[in-house]
DNA sequence: AGTGCGATTGACT
DNA sequence: GTCAATCGCACTA
């Protein structure tokens, strides 16, 4: 492994505790997935916080089989079925025993664009991980990687990188059909990669 | 053991 | 714009 890598993965403690924080924090920086072909990776340009408390939160009724790595403490992944289809990726907040998460919703994509392309069976660039059912078919995320410590050298880990501190918009989450009205959605505003409807991204 | 339901997406009218 | 796909899981009994 090169050294540089592990300079800069972000350590736990870097991590804001707080869900919202988190949220906000996450963006700009790295997800990065190491494949036996190589690194796939992208930035995060798009988050929504799920708090404690948040009735919309797959927390919220308590540690269950399906959603013990939320209870990890801050920096875990928990990866979850939705609809039967398509893995959603979190980061899971707060410290461990506390059940909430950040779900990463989209990405830029950076290294391994082309093996991206074949996951995704898509050339189309802006397509590729824009949307959160869709950066895990390109990044080949699974429940095989719920628990992973995101702050470790492994198959999924979370990067520092220099950026210029992005315009950060704020909306209501996408896709639920309770506490609608809560702005806890983050995105890069103007960013090409970013999901969701026109309005909301304004 | 049976039931109902999604933190989505792509295809189609 | 509408809508089906598809299945693990939580819940009821």
């Amino acid at each position: 492994m090169p050294a540089i890598d592990r300079r800069l993965t972000l350590t736990q403690s870097e991590l804001p505790v707080d869900t919202v924080l988190l949220a906000r924090f996450l963006i700009g920086t790295l997800l990065v997935r190491e494949t036996p072909e190589g690194a796939l990776s992208g930035r995060i340009v798009e988050t929504e916080a799920y708090p404690v408390g948040d009735a919309a939160g797959h927390a919220y009724i308590g540690a269950t089989k399906r959603n013990g790595a939320l209870f990890l403490g801050r920096g875990h992944a928990y990866v979850y079925l939705a609809y039967g289809v398509y893995y959603l990726l979190n980061v899971s907040s707060e410290h461990a025993g506390v059940g909430a998460g950040v779900l990463i919703r989209a990405l830029e994509p950076l290294e391994g664009i082309s093996a991206m392309q074949r996951n995704r069976r898509l050339q189309d660039l802006r397509g590729l991980t824009r949307g959160p059912g869709r950066l895990t078919v390109a990044l080949d995320i699974d429940r095989r990687l719920d628990g992973v410590d995101l702050c470790q050298k492994g198959p999924l880990r979370l990067v520092r990188d220099a950026h210029a501190a992005p315009e950060i918009g704020v909306s209501q989450r996408i896709g639920l059909s309770r506490e609608t009205d809560k702005p806890l959605r983050f995105y890069v505003r103007g960013n090409p990669f970013v999901s969701g409807p026109k309005s909301l991204n304004r």
